[in-house]
DNA sequence: TATAATTCCTACTATCTTAGTATGTTTAGT
DNA sequence: ACTAAACATACTAAGATAGTAGGAATTATA
């Protein structure tokens, strides 16, 4: 039950998207420099998101990434799924053809139950919430500051 | 976010303890062939179990395995955590030292809450309620077949 | 039109995890 | 002694994962 990189680097790519929302295209470069990710690596995590419908993109100079809906219209789970392609735990559920005993096991129908519940969670936080909790961090840690 | 064969064989293996509690030892044998899992890979599952204190075994011949508590006190929680050491989602949750954006990273705050989401369905599931619901199963089944 | 900046595309690699097999040792009942 | 079982260890094959490398296509700007 780890949560791959992809899915994480993904999360922090689109808050950082959130956060510059309304403001133009996002360099890449930039969010590799302010989350500390490798541009090569990052690089490799829009396609998905592009496909999914959760960013656009502007090629050549002065180009670069932004969000194609307002942040409170895109949630984690969104991510998380245009990254893993299924929120699925387990693929008897997704396939139910794989397994001969789908009809009579009773874990698979809790591994669904839980997966709904994760997929309910995801779906409740949105871009928007992030950076109400960003700004939030931040302000608090600049008031320390003083 | 794949569960892995580990955590969901271990699941049924358990189910099938809790099923046969209170008859006394169960041969993996019986498990590995009732749930259509190979005996060697079965028995890579028990050694945890065991250190987790959800089964006993008895050695020799007429040995076998059982449930070191009552299924009512043995959740999907603890045979999870028995098998993968922790229901950790990123690292940085556990172990807060090997990243330094801990303090005002949101995206970690939302997987701590994910995984205490998780944490509290799967406790919330019992190898009890697991074969009440299997009981249910097969019963209608049966009444389906007269 | 040339240049520079950027996205985009494809291929490669190294490491780790996972699932599984194989083989033998120890224990205990008969 | 024999047999049936748990227990232990080592090995392997396949796949996933994280990442690098190198270049092609596109577009603003001078």
């Amino acid at each position: 039950m780890n949560l791959s990189t992809r899915v994480r680097y993904s999360a922090r790519l689109m808050l950082e998207l959130a956060l510059n929302y309304g403001n133009g295209p996002m360099l890449l470069k930039e969010i590799a420099k302010r989350q500390d990710i490798s541009l090569g690596y990052l690089e490799h995590l829009l396609p998905p998101l592009k496909t999914a419908g959760l960013v656009n993109s502007t090629r050549g100079a002065r180009g670069g990434y932004s969000l194609s809906k307002k942040p409170s219209q895109i949630t984690l789970k969104d991510i998380t799924q245009a990254m893993e392609g299924t929120l699925s735990l387990v693929k008897c559920i997704d396939e139910p053809a794989t397994c001969s005993r789908v009809s009579s096991c009773v874990t698979r129908d809790v591994w669904s139950e839980l997966e709904e519940n994760i997929s309910n969670t995801l779906e409740a936080i949105t871009l928007e919430e992030l950076v109400r909790r960003q700004k939030k961090k931040t302000d608090n840690s600049i008031a320390y500051n003083i």
